[in-house]
DNA sequence: AAAATACGTCAGCCTTATTGACATATTTAA
DNA sequence: TTAAATATGTCAATAAGGCTGACGTATTTT
């Protein structure tokens, strides 16, 4: 590192597009995540629970195998925060009927109600940057963000939508 | 916790507004971050370092000060990353002429060849998210991400577009 | 019966964040 | 000109949420 040369100059879109989209969406995202962050600490839980109680809600009774291949996780990641979620009593566990390895996650009552008070938060968010927005605006942005996303997580975020009973 | 009741059914777009939105944010975040960890781990470097870099080439001469108001992060936890960045010749600092108290931040070139590769990663994804959107979809998208930011955050990031030398 | 699968858990490590306390240089105010 | 405020750096301890590797156990498949 041979006292390499100071810069001065601003980086501008003129040396790279969409600097704006960039840190539109990471400013938005930020906003979009603290309003969850603090109904969560009220109860000792961070984002990965969050995440946890989301997925488990939207689609009760998958397997944790399942519930790893959606976040990208490790098991070891998995089981502190779902051991939270069970000892709160927000998760609740079965056995597969089918297959016994399989330990199926549901939430309870109190998980479904605590998902709903955060989607909520963030749904008022959501509905207020897409007030002055008609049908054609809103198609406008779910195409980009569904195009930003790899194309192998596509296809489960679109059945996650309308049904797909897993 | 006395055994709380199991909920069997998923939680749809009946029992709140906006899933798929809410969906579509986690996952797009999630890829658009990836495209520059696969980089910054080449160099050792997070996402901590990644921002700390953007920020600085977009505004060079920026102090301590300001980049933690960006950020929203402790100057503790700042320093660290502000050390690796120094010690592997990606930015830095100067003593402010004005007021000699500020250590004023600036990317070295090295330090922006560095963030225009990461930047150009990021824009190509969204380039293609925008492939199929006109000047109007561009604009619904832009003003949608705009107005999920905390109001206080706005006029911020709309200051780094245009100009507003620091 | 043996192998593969699904899961849980123990132990240790990393990054990125936090808080609190304290040192230092520099500027500003009394 | 001394005192106070400011900008920064740093030390120490803590926490959340990731990781890898290894090993145990139930259950299903071969």
């Amino acid at each position: 590192m041979t006292d390499s040369e100071i810069v001065k100059t601003s980086m501008s879109e003129d040396d790279c597009e969409n600097f704006r989209t960039i840190e539109l969406l990471f400013f938005a995202y930020r906003s979009f995540i603290t309003d969850a962050d603090e109904v969560l600490a009220d109860y000792g839980f961070g984002r990965a629970h969050h995440r946890v109680l989301h997925f488990v809600n939207r689609r009760p009774g998958l397997s944790v195998a399942e519930l790893l291949e959606i976040l990208k996780i490790t098991k070891q990641s998995l089981s502190r925060v779902l051991r939270d979620l069970m000892d709160s009593g927000h998760i609740a566990q079965e056995r597969g009927a089918i297959d016994g390895r399989r330990r199926l996650l549901y939430p309870t009552k109190e998980g479904r109600a605590l998902a709903l008070r955060l989607s909520q938060l963030q749904s008022r968010r959501i509905n207020a940057a897409f007030e002055r927005q008609d049908n054609e605006g809103r198609r406008n942005v779910e195409e980009f963000l569904r195009l930003m996303i790899d194309p192998e997580d596509r296809d489960f975020v679109d059945q996650l939508g309308p049904r797909g009973d897993i």
